[in-house]
DNA sequence: CGCGCCGTTGAAAGTATTCAACAAGAGTGG
DNA sequence: CCACTCTTGTTGAATACTTTCAACGGCGCG
């Protein structure tokens, strides 16, 4: 391992790439940066608030426009042949919706309030526009191809995550990037509320319902976390994190119930 | 099935969007359609072929150009923090290499030739020189945005695939796509040669190596398929179809052995 | 208030991994 | 060209993890 560069924690630095990933986090995709999100914000409207369920679009419905999510949230659902729904993402403030529609004009899936969530419309004309002027200057390698590499990247890092790793990761991955996206909102990184279900985050992860709700038991047995319907507290964030990263000694299961640590309740408001 | 796209089994097709997703085949990347190689082509110049086990690019390596693979095959490799390695993908010939790489500026893994590899450089100054003109013409929803853009869609469709499916599943899938890019490369569908390691198939797969051993003596127990070490001939393409769509009557390892049906190597040359 | 959805928990079953041993092939050097 | 070695592939047995099935409490909504 080079350490000739300093690994940033969730991703690469432009100037000093990380050489080796860490996983952990890497279950939602990044919001727009600040720059990103003027730069669009300049080219979009605000369009009347979904309520929860309302769908934004529908899958195969042509593509309109893309959306940026302003607050609350929404999950993606592919529906396939045999009619069972997988859920694709959830999309949280700062992310743009609508990228994967792109390459054939058509949304591959249904986007969906979880919540009272309010968008952004980006008008293709703007869009356009927009892209003219910045190739004009910039040459090809614009803000929006950025950001499409990077969902492409995120999407990768998910597979990877998802794939050899065991349900107790996945989980603890998931909570962390919902954690560090709370935290860039200017919420609190350990008290938050999910907008989505169990079954929904169980379709998400690939595992099912009862699996969330068990490790959810046994994160907070060992002093992980508080769970309370859906109000999430995380009481030892450097556990999660040691967890999330393969870091962890054993299987959790075979993890002693351990006494919290006293300070892992340090500066939080008692929820 | 028209057309204009030939992989129109696998995806959406632009006049009438597939409403519902069928998974099998989700295991590669679709290569550039004619029209699009065309256009790369006129933008890009052949550069020596690597030989096998020689990277085009390292992890961390800064983004000089996009490649085409010509002809011959790559893997993508990203390691973690853990010192894992990951294969993320298999370019076969078409498909386009580096796109991962756009958000940051710097390849998020190694891709290193898995066989004699002949590659296409797209230098970034022509890239500009194109995306401006095809800007000005078209305005933003050029033919390089739909590239990313049908790459973050078959990502997903992978993400889902690997996901809730069983090993079986995966390995069907994973061979049904090869089948269909020989095929599209004017190669028998039926008779081809992996290029990959047993274990590279696995860990794309998110399987043990053992267990990808085990599921090609069972596919060719049940005759939907001859393996001799690398090569592949498929007996009863139906068969494995039904299998990677989740149509299996029950598990492969209750099923039966069925004497293969007799129509099944029709057409085939004896390898 | 009742119904339906959401969440939790226990027990049983299935699926894939791990470990271990071995066979076969490819690459290397004498 | 052959022997040697390391990698790749195969197989069996034990283990571990996750799902499935089933039952039930609770909450929100009509």
């Amino acid at each position: 391992m080079t350490s000739q560069y300093k690994a940033s924690r969730f991703m690469a630095l432009p100037e000093r790439p990380t050489p080796a990933y860490r996983l952990s986090g890497m279950c939602l995709p990044a919001p727009l940066s600040v720059g990103e999100l003027e730069t669009f914000s300049a080219i979009s409207r605000q369009i009347s608030p979904l309520r929860k369920r309302q769908t934004l679009f529908a899958q195969g419905e042509a593509l309109k426009s893309l959306y940026i999510v302003r607050c609350g949230s929404l999950k993606q659902v592919y529906r396939d042949i045999t009619d069972e729904a997988h859920i694709t993402q959830f999309y949280l403030p700062g992310e743009v919706v609508g990228l994967d529609a792109i390459s054939t004009g058509f949304h591959p899936g249904t986007t969906q309030a979880l919540e009272t969530t309010s968008v952004c419309e980006i008008l293709p004309e703007a869009l356009e526009e927009f892209s003219r002027k910045e190739a004009a200057e910039k040459g090809g390698n614009g803000c929006f191809l950025r950001v499409m590499s990077r969902a492409l990247h995120q999407e990768r890092m998910m597979v990877r995550l998802l794939l050899n790793r065991t349900s107790d990761v996945r989980l603890a991955s998931f909570l962390l990037a919902l954690s560090t996206r709370f935290r860039q909102q200017g919420y609190s990184p350990f008290c938050f509320r999910l907008s989505m279900s169990r079954s929904d985050i169980g379709n998400y992860l690939g595992l099912a319902v009862e699996t969330v709700s068990r490790l959810l038991g046994r994160f907070q047995d060992l002093g992980l976390l508080t769970a309370k319907g859906r109000e999430i507290r995380v009481d030892d964030l450097d556990g999660l994190m040691a967890l999330a990263d393969g870091r962890a000694r054993q299987s959790i299961w075979h993890a002693g119930i351990v006494p919290p640590s006293s300070c892992r309740l340090a500066g939080m408001p008692a929820h």
